[in-house]
DNA sequence: ACTTGATTTAACCATCTGGTTGAACAAAGG
DNA sequence: CCTTTGTTCAACCAGATGGTTAAATCAAGT
């Protein structure tokens, strides 16, 4: 057999940098055969179709940006530390694929069925569930405020993505650079908790 | 003359609907013209290319999205007040045309350069600008905590706008239908206020 | 060396896409 | 009535785009 294996992986890794920079519309296959240094017809024999390689982007891509948030949560740890650490953990691990949450939304919000399937599938949101409910008991017990769970996990998801799906227009309009901008995303780690966690106070 | 003169403003509100639904990029000519009902040349007849049409829509949601906040913003009232005002309005306005922040934020990401031109000529931020300086004020005189008014900014928007673009995947994971998701906004022109308040106590 | 089966390529195809053209049409002014 | 001027359309065009094909290449097994 000929050349090496990798060239499966070449390609996606290709398709990874094309269809998170353009989006499925944007992407033209010329362009991840380029990236890939290989030629178009290669694609179509590795991956059948442009949607087949998207779907496999995508997957990985979503996965990537719900599924992180249930590593922290199933650990057994006082409400307000495991709320902290989820902070702290999420902004982190965000920031090293900081272009995956604008990708990953412009497209649910693109075509919502695809959502659909996912979800049923996705292991990390028996976690959350679990965890609205820790937080429901919490309130209960007076440990924290008696709040909505689902608006709690609402503010801090937002918190702690909505910064890098806004990037350049927070970049454009204070005028940070990138040291400046990833200065303020490592101060939020602990501020955004900070928010919460005020707010829980009973 | 021929026909009526709105045609031209039948084209721009096809156009809004179209690339605010499909983006740029999955935006196509003909399906415009489709949605106002008229003939593919016409638009060009109007507004000499697809660019041209996409600058005017484009413009018009940046405008809606990022100068709705100068609206509140510069009026004189307590800092509590304000901030809870600016929150109820922001959230309300958005609510009005919930797909805009979605498509804005795509395509800044899609084209930073394309944001440039348009902070300078944005007449809200001077407003912005000196809101901020009012958080610093009140936090010397001790009537806030003293925070970096960029974080408190971007946690405001951050929780008025991400439920909105986050809207298909809450929707899905959570089960919730339109109805339910509206009320789940309603809650949260409160609820925001009271997560930044409690956050700024001293 | 020859076969085999996976891999790679250039050339090609049908369709789509943004944009153009030239003619038809409709009214207002003379 | 006829010219003028803004408006509308069907037909067309060149280039892009996703996808196909048939032939070439390569490495291993025989």
């Amino acid at each position: 057999m000929a050349q090496e294996r990798n060239t499966e992986e070449l390609i996606i890794e290709a398709a990874r940098r094309i269809f998170i920079k353009r989006g499925l519309a944007g992407a033209r296959m010329q362009d991840i055969a380029d990236e890939a240094g290989i030629n178009k017809a290669m694609l179509h024999y590795y991956y059948r179709s442009k949607e087949k390689l998207f779907e496999i982007v995508f997957d990985e891509a979503f996965s990537k940006m719900v599924g992180r948030l249930g590593a922290v949560l199933n650990k057994p740890m006082p409400i307000e530390e495991k709320i902290r650490t989820l902070i702290d953990h999420y902004i982190t691990s965000i920031a090293e694929t900081p272009y995956v949450p604008i990708f990953v939304l412009n497209e649910i919000n693109q075509q919502p069925e695809m959502m659909i399937k996912r979800v049923s599938s996705q292991p990390s949101f028996p976690d959350i569930m679990a965890f609205m409910k820790e937080v429901v008991e919490a309130g209960k017990k007076g440990i924290i405020k008696e709040i909505s769970p689902l608006q709690l996990f609402l503010n801090i998801v937002s918190m702690c993505i909505f910064p890098f799906v806004a990037r350049p227009l927070i970049q454009g309009i204070f005028q940070q650079d990138n040291i400046q901008f990833n200065m303020l995303i490592e101060e939020r780690k602990k501020l955004v908790g900070d928010v919460i966690i005020s707010w829980l106070k009973p």
